[in-house]
DNA sequence: TTGAAAGCGTTACCAA
DNA sequence: TTGGTAACGCTTTCAA
């Protein structure tokens, strides 16, 4: 690998205008850089990295931490912010946390280590607060205490909404399944399902008569599946699965019980994975818009790298948007939409 | 951030014993190992990177270069890849290529620009070389000229085994679904079809009687819908679709045209996403061993790494498993599995 | 507009 | 076993 110093001898110059000239800062002849560019070109030259890093003590690279390489939601994000970042010379190292807190420390010291200039975080811990002095932008969830800036769907416009489709359709027996309490999403996904049923006058956990329920498990398959059988002996006429995994246990549960959706069961969800609109009738659910929050990261995260003074924290949420598919029946009891049945 | 000159200081020794004790490489006494440390400790003191791998000239990053983030057949790998990676101190940078090869150009060129000391591959340009020199290991696909190992599932063996399934089905009427000619997962699955086509008598390309089709089209969702709508007119009996978009191009096209799986046409696929098992009544499938394939990627790479000499380059081939589910019917013409109809 | 030279924080060599 | 010192390749003063 030839060096700068290899590239200022090809052109007859010295390092400090080779420098000048491939960096493009700083006053360089024309025809002097055309010449270091030639030599540069002709000897394959490539800037060090980590020559360049120490000496710029920053190093172009932004970290990720996402609780798991391996999950659509997370993916859909990253992918746009992948490219936005890399549009803007910087490149991506990807750490796992796993959804524990020992493994977010771990991936926390990864980008320490590694002198990232900046990181698009996933937070596992609540509670947890990054490293001070750094860039830092949360994505989809966030934490308890406002310690950095947030891009977030708007789950509760958005569940709100998906709930009153609900409403709408005839349904006043509803019940949400959500993840662990701790969690942002959880606990905003619940508010806009409780806001929506609240409004229709659906009580919580009302023995009887309009009702409505939130049930916390875990955002998983099994945890979705473990909750339906929990109130499988009180079934209500709906099911809000505030998560994919939350819609796959319960399509797994209904599939192994025999209860047929819509017929026996409305279902909605949250998240649009392709097989979403795939399997028949096809699941209504809120989609976050992933692709924009991942883009919006990045842009937030650029905008303060680099800047001496922080901008104040804050929580950029963004709008989603319902996909009315098919997977909610219509009730006789009837609301606007009329009934099916 | 403190430096390791801050720390030597602070320990009362000269950097480089303070160097010695903290990479453990070279002697140190006991005590002052325990000095050095505790100072370490003290200061909240990280090893700086960049000037690391500035000295060292390996920067313990390594590359992973991938189509699109996006997409579970490359995550499900990635994910294994990184934690096996991080386990041996590596961290993954992370390029897309989009399936292009100017982006592959561009991705290649950020890995050497960062100096990463080896890269997992997933190649786009069937003809492309990896720079010489760098260890790399392709992942899923390999190119055509032998110049790096690859890790790939036995996908001729795999599909062969699925069209079998198919044909002790009682299918003998039969279409494979495959992507770009020039890439090795087309012809590769294609030809696991064709060999055990070939062995049941099924004749290739023939107007009527036992027959086999090979459509090749993009492997895309898209791109199976219209494969499908092309051959609408001469349906057969049993259509492989060899990837999992193809799949969902299929089932979209079933859906808009009315055809009922597994009733008017039975269905195999390839991969094993989690909703293959969701959707009713299930996608019979030949399943990629990805998670292996990952893990075995990142082993050889490491394994690559640091070494001189480059282990000759040779085809790791993992074997997956067929999985069999509802989506395929058995004919009254009947097969060893007997008729359901 | 240019060249020389001083670091950036480590590691590795060498003499003590 | 230790400390001093010379790189590693680059950017960025500073004088010329």
């Amino acid at each position: 690998m030839s060096t700068l110093a290899d590239v200022a001898r090809l052109a007859g110059v010295g390092v400090g205008t080779a420098s000048r000239a491939i960096s493009g800062k700083g006053y360089v002849d024309v025809e002097t850089k055309r010449r270091v560019l030639e030599a540069a070109t002709a000897l394959g030259y490539r800037r060090n990295a980590a020559a360049r890093a120490l000496r710029e003590r920053r190093s172009h690279v932004v970290g990720l931490m996402l609780p798991d390489i391996h999950n659509e939601f997370y993916t859909a994000s990253a992918a746009v912010l992948q490219s936005e970042l890399d549009a803007a010379g910087y490149q991506l190292l990807v750490a796992t946390t796993g959804n524990s807190v020992d493994g977010e420390r771990h991936a926390w010291e990864t980008m320490l280590d590694r002198q990232v200039d900046g990181v698009v975080h996933v937070p596992v811990d609540p509670d947890g607060a990054p490293p001070p002095g750094l860039p830092v932008v949360q994505l989809n969830r966030h934490t308890r205490t406002a310690t950095a800036t947030a891009v977030v769907s708007d789950d509760v416009a958005g569940v709100a909404e998906l709930t009153r489709h609900l409403i709408d359709a005839g349904h006043s027996d509803l019940v949400a399944l959500v993840g662990a309490p701790q969690l942002s999403t959880s606990t905003e996904r619940a508010s806009g399902f409780r806001q929506a049923a609240a409004a229709a006058g659906l009580v919580e956990n009302a023995p009887e008569g309009p009702r409505c329920r939130v049930v916390a498990t875990e955002f998983s398959a099994d945890g979705g599946a473990e909750a339906m059988e929990r109130i499988g002996h009180d079934l209500p006429g709906a099911v809000v699965a505030l998560s994919s995994r939350l819609v796959m246990g319960v399509l797994r549960w209904a599939g192994a019980r025999g209860v047929r959706i819509p017929d026996d069961l409305s279902l909605a969800g949250l998240g649009d994975p392709e097989w979403y609109a795939l399997w028949q009738p096809g699941i209504t659910t809120f989609a976050p818009p992933l692709a924009e929050m991942g883009r919006r990261a990045a842009l937030e995260l650029i905008a303060r790298i680099g800047r001496t003074t922080a901008p104040p924290a804050t929580t950029i949420r963004l709008a989603g948007e319902v996909k009315v598919r098919g997977s909610i029946r219509a009730t006789a009891r009837g609301g606007v939409t009329g009934g099916r049945s």
